[in-house]
Parts: C-alpha cells; structure tokens; sequence
DNA sequence: TTCTAAATAGTAGTAATACTATCATAAATA
DNA sequence: TATTTATGATAGTATTACTACTATTTAGAA
C-alpha cells in the first residue's frame, strides 16, 4: 500500500486546483526549482512556462500571479511541517522530548526520502529559509490574513505554543515564544550560510548547532517552576 | 549650538551622494514617505519622482536602482541606532542595564523630537520592520556583502553580542542571540499589528510587551553563572 | 458513434516597470 | 567670462504582468 499525502488547501489562493492535472503539478514542481534557483524576485512565469514547456497563459489560468503563488508554496509548507509534527511526536508524553523533536524538524532539512509528491520537501524548505517571510511582509497582509491564507502557519504556531505550555503551564509568552522558534530556526539558517558574521556558527556551518542554539534559548525559558 | 548627525555611508551604494544635495535628500525623505505608503513592491522610481516633482532619469542618477535605496536606507538605519545605543549606555558600567536599554531602543518606537535630519526616523523605523529582511533576502546577498553593505547591521550585532558577553562569559552563543533579538524586535512588532495570534501581544499591541518578552528570553539564557 | 460542451493550450496584444541615452538649460566654480 | 557640473525634459527599449481571444483536445450525453 502506498499512502499519498494529502494537504488541503485554500481554495482562495489558486483559481485552478495545481493538484488536479498534471500541468498545475509541473507548476508546482518547476516553480520550487525555479525560485530556488532565480530567487523570487526575478522568478517570473514567463520564465516558469518556458521551464515547463507551457505558455504564460496556462500558469495564469492556476494562479493569479506569483505572489499567491508563493502563498500557495509556503501554505502547504507549514501544512507538511505541522504534519511531520504530529507524525514525529505521535505517542510521547513528555512535553521536553516532544518539543526537542520539533525543534529539530524546523531546522533540518529534511532528506525527501518519500519521494510522495510532486513537490521536492528539501529544496521547499531552502526556499522558505530565503523567501518566506515575503509571504506577509506586504502590503496586503491583511487582506491576506482575512482570507486565511495563513491558517497553516498560525496553526502551527499554536500547536508549539500548546506543547510548550505543557512544558511550563507558568510561562507567559508560548505564541511568542513559538513565532521565535520557527522565525529563527530559518533565520539563523540564512545568517550562517549568507552572512556568518551574525551567528555562531559560521565556521562548522552545521544545522545542529541551530539546533543547539535554540534547545538553549528554549529550555532555559522554560523552568519548571 | 546645533549638532547634525552625520553617518558616514558606504559609498558603493549610491551613485551621487543623496546627501550632498537638495534633490538627494529629497529622493531619501519622500522615498521613507513612500515606501510606507506603498510597500516595496509596488513602490517606483517613476512614482517617486512624480512625488518629488523630479523626473525618472533624475533618481537614477543617485541610485542605480530600488534594491540599493532600500540597502541605502537600511544601512543608515542601523548606523544610526548603534549610535543611539552607544549614545544612551555611555557611562553606564552594568551590562545588564546596558542590554535592557538596546531591547528598549530597538523595540520601541523612537519618537524624532530632534528633526536634525531630511529622514523621518520614526517612519524608518516602521519601514526596517517591514521591508529590513529584504534587504537582504535576495540572491545578491553574497555579493552585497563583499562590497560591505551589510556591516552597519553586522557592527550593531556584534555591540550587542559584546554586551551579552559581559553579561555572562560563558555564553556560548552570543552572535546568534544578538541577531534573534534584532530580528525579533521587528518581527514581533509586525506580527502584533498584522497577524496578532503568533504573538501574545495581540491584544494590547503595546510594545512594552515585546520589550517584557524580549528581556525574559535574554536574561534567563544569561545566568550569571 | 457522433455531437456538444467544457477544459485546456496557444497567440497576440496592452499597460506598466525598469531602465538608458540624448540634449538643453541653469547654477556654481575657476 | 569660460567651463564644468547638476538638473530637467523627452524619448526610446526590453521586460514584466497581465488580459482577451482563438484553436484544439477531451469528456460526457444522445
């Protein structure tokens, strides 16, 4: 038996389902190469279509322009992740351990092993590191925001912000605290790779000591008191 | 007497200093203007010149393009809040003391009684929060940093890294924190105002509270130990 | 099987953006 | 007074971000 994920997404952020031909599939999976490669600043669908072997229209028939589509792309995202959570996590009751394990999928980078889908898991989250956050910073966040198109990221927000109130039912921050996590947990990525100087990790370059970092900045917030 | 702050800028981010003329420091001002109007993205050249009165040609002859405006802007901003710093901790000898007034100078709204210069510091200050990280998320990042446009930031993160180090010498990331609190001042002030449910802040939206946050993350990593 | 309707692909066009180049004029300096 | 230098005005190009329209394929009903 094989399982296929999948992640239901908001209907507002594409005007054709890219899950449901095998073009809106080429869309996802040549747009994640493509802005990972161009950046999304330069990333256009003209360049996408050529990519495919399609023509501008056909993408604009999917997405109504590239910002929701970058929207679509960290949606689902966020989505993956929170369900990688709950897979990882599932059965263990020590909220300690449970919130270690979460840490440590926000900064891996995680190997597609599966191979389920048709978006490359590993390369989606280099991109997220370097283009996410021009999800929101826009004009139009609220906007957005009413339309829930960050449903998935604040979903997974409260779900870290629940386990880390069972860690310390006193501590007065956990949504913060949480924003904090998943912010610098791709944050510091970017920083140790583009510009080491504002981390301590520019020399080794390794995920893990992210990951140690913020155990740190975590645990020590948390005191069972 | 009156004194007029000077930050001395890289020069490679201009092509005419904007600062040695009435139609540069017009292009800086209207551009701060602007950009908080409008957002980066839908921000021009075209649409500020008509603002300033000017023609297209006549901003480019200052800066090659948007991207180094924003660099340009960001820059200035983080010259002149490491000035602030050093301004308001000189003569205090506590590194404790010293490190709740940088969280309260990078969380809190500076209100410009001064008006010694042609930019708004307050709007500046809302414009880093929402389009800062791109100035640097992009695909040039490697080589805007060579050519040193990062290190107004860098130099700011490395002072509070510093005063850290005072605060606990056995810290051993004091790089990474500096950064997280640079970033989390802005971000968690943007997600309060726009998307208020990954912060604990969302009702009061009152940037005591980040300042409270931000003081409880640091001091408690920082055990005199 | 054929006809029809919907989905999809492809072509062409427009307005705006991101520039560059040229020439004229005004102001500042030598 | 001559001469740089800064600004202004005009125009032009390549690319971007779309929209509208036409052609073709596909899927289902008769």
């Amino acid at each position: 038996m094989k399982l296929q994920l999948q992640i239901k997404m908001n209907e507002a952020l594409f005007l054709r389902n890219p899950e449901s031909s095998q073009l809106g599939k080429n869309i996802l999976k040549h747009s994640v190469q493509l802005i990972h490669k161009t950046g999304f600043e330069s990333f256009t669908f003209r360049k996408l279509a050529e990519d495919i072997g399609t023509t501008e229209a056909g993408i604009y028939r999917y997405f109504e322009n590239k910002h929701k589509l970058l929207v679509y792309l960290t949606a689902w995202y966020w989505g993956w992740l929170e369900f990688q959570i709950s897979f990882h996590t599932n059965n263990i009751t020590d909220p300690a351990v449970k919130l270690n394990i979460v840490i440590k999928l926000l900064t891996t980078n995680v190997e597609d092993n599966e191979q389920t889908s048709y978006l490359n898991e590993s390369l989606l989250h280099q991109i997220i590191i370097a283009e996410g956050s021009k999800a929101y910073l826009t004009k139009q966040v609220g906007e957005d925001n009413k339309q829930q198109f960050f449903k998935p990221y604040k979903d997974l927000c409260a779900v870290i912000g629940t386990i880390i109130m069972e860690c310390d039912p006193k501590y007065k921050y956990p949504k913060s605290l949480a924003s904090t996590i998943i912010e610098m947990a791709h944050f510091q990525n970017f920083f140790m790779n583009n510009l080491p100087s504002l981390t301590d990790f520019g020399k080794s370059k390794k995920e893990t000591e992210i990951v140690a970092f913020l155990k740190d900045l975590v645990f020590t917030s948390l005191k069972k008191s």
